[in-house]
DNA sequence: TTGTAAGCGTTATCAC
DNA sequence: GTGATAACGCTTACAA
């Protein structure tokens, strides 16, 4: 079977008996007002009977728009970007966008690569999950002229919207749960330091200890290199290692908490008997694993379309006149709630702060 | 800062001192022999100092190559699913292709939304794991031309290639597992039957069962209308009540297992204990469950990367002449292997069969 | 209200 | 080996 032959607008111009030019406003909404109520009907008859399709490649040639939206993420298998990507998808498609996706690992050299790749098929605007706290790309972004949304990272001086939960706050929630359950010694583990998440959140540990009145061991702190299982396992031995009595973790995201599971697993150590552990992200089935996990939690598919409506608003703005993307950069902080399950407990021996 | 004005071939060709046809030639691999090597040096070095960024999309428009594939998946946050992803997307981008991705919630007319919308920007061909087994979009895409990968799912008679586990052999491994524990009464829960996966393993389990010279009692198969934990939760709760004295259910897919426990905690029965489970997917995180789920597994990621693979190498051949798609339809069978975890353990009272 | 014509950036097909 | 020219399918001033 050969493949049919694609029916272009001149073909439909040619059934209707009109110029293709006519046609093409008869098929566009907004300018079809400029066409007859009459000749359009025709034309959308013969559009429809012929089964058109516009050729987006053409159109978006011509227009400079291809209606198609660029996502990058470090890595589709960790378990927090399918709904934030879901979320992404959901929105555009309800505009009629598309979305590219490229997986970047937080390798620049990949993530570049990505980048220039769908800025070849001259994507709208990217969303942009990958942020490091300074990246050459949104600066190229950013003067380029091309929208970008950023989500879950943020990253400053762009003028880019931005949408995240308040890490500081969320935080916060941990810790006042772990200081409430008796807690005094609490360590932390920080996620990498150039990228917003990990920043915040260990500054907003900090804070949240210093609130409480307690002191804040640097011992107590213990720096991943990156948000993973490995890495969380390390630094929960390390912590372990250092024999500083601590009573309870608050980890900087769900992954190094999961990974404290196998680090303390390993040192004979139960949790949450021994040890409690909170996470941060509240990932998908993270509350069904051996104990389930306690965590700051907030709404990963919202996210999404906050990102998306934000990303719709941005290209329908540079659409206008000169306007000067970022101009009033909306940066949306999504309430953090935790979720209180079975890796917290009080202290086994609670000691007088 | 206003937009820098894009670079194009005619810049470069300006600069080199020659005509824009020529620092085409130059600039592509394949007619780059046609140019004298002086000039597309010159040519290069042009392009490189000013930046030069081909523009995908008028190429594409020329060529009708977009170097772009559709992938069709029914939901992304079903963990399957992002491995998958992952590796089509890793296979893709290898050979310089990017992935749009398109989730379709199993719903026809989403699903046919989404495939315009890639048709309209001309993909290259569609990655579709969300086949059921008979499906007008794939009629379509045969006739039209289109080169179509099937993944984790099959549909007869298109001559697409296909990458999927071996889905019988999969769940006879697990029956094969609960038989040597002891097991005798073994239900299942089968996937929906529109579906390859479902009406595989559903097959699959009754084979298994024969060879094993059980009979497979009717009463003892629940049919769930989708794989989602909810329908687990409902099927396992249809078999209890139906008090049969199964002592083991072989699951469609982990997500019905995983709504199994759900069931068991309602009725107050402890898996393994009472009621062993076995899953299929083994998909990430199962491992960590309370308990980790017994699952029948496979290369996801490679599923991906296989399915990338077939991909380019049916876009590469569909540019031959008038290469019929589907002539030497490959059809990859992964093999599956059974993780045991400490969801299987002897029934309580082995009946002797 | 509709037709004309130019052009988006590239590549294919001719000549030279 | 290189240049000229047309064309891919569509939109959009401008003209009628």
């Amino acid at each position: 079977m050969r493949p049919d032959p694609p029916v272009t607008l001149k073909d439909v111009a040619a059934l209707a008996g009109v110029h293709p030019a006519t046609a093409s406003r008869a098929l566009n909404l907004e300018t079809r007002p400029l066409v007859s109520g009459e000749t359009a009907k025709r034309i959308l008859a013969a559009a429809d009977s012929l089964g058109y399709r516009p050729n987006t490649v053409a159109r978006s040639l011509r227009t400079r728009r291809s209606h198609t939206v660029g996502v990058l993420i470090p890595d589709l298998t960790n378990p927090l970007f399918p709904p934030i990507v879901r979320g992404i998808e959901d929105r555009l498609a309800a505009d009629g966008y598309v979305a590219l996706i490229g997986n970047t690992d937080s390798d620049d050299e990949r993530e570049r690569l990505v980048f220039e790749r769908m800025r070849a098929r001259h994507v709208d605007g990217f969303v942009c999950a990958t942020a490091h706290l300074s990246s050459p790309l949104l600066a190229e972004a950013a003067s380029a002229g091309i929208p970008v949304v950023l989500v879950n990272r943020y990253a400053k001086g762009y003028g880019f919207p931005a949408v995240s939960v308040d890490n500081e706050r969320g935080i916060g929630l941990a810790v006042s749960h772990l200081v409430s359950l008796g807690h005094r010694r609490i360590a932390h583990i920080a996620g990498p330091q150039d990228v917003s998440t990990g920043l915040l959140r260990y500054r907003g540990f900090t804070d949240a200890m210093a609130a409480h009145g307690l002191a804040v061991d640097p011992a107590l702190v213990a720096h991943a290199a990156a948000y993973s299982l490995e890495e969380g396992d390390r630094c929960c031995r390390a912590l372990l290692e250092r024999d500083l009595g601590c009573t309870a973790v608050a980890a900087g995201n769900d992954m190094l908490a999961v990974g404290c599971y196998a680090a303390l697993e390993t040192a004979g150590l139960s949790c949450p008997r021994d040890i409690s552990v909170v996470g941060f992200n509240d990932m998908p089935f993270i509350d069904r694993l051996r104990p389930p996990l306690t965590s700051v939690s907030f709404p990963h598919y919202q996210v999404g379309t906050e990102a998306g409506r934000l990303m719709l608003e941005l290209i329908a703005a540079t659409g206008q006149h000169g306007a000067v993307p970022g101009d009033h950069a909306e940066i949306l902080y999504l309430a953090p709630e935790l979720r209180v399950r079975g890796s917290t407990a009080p202290p086994r021996a609670p000691d007088a702060s």
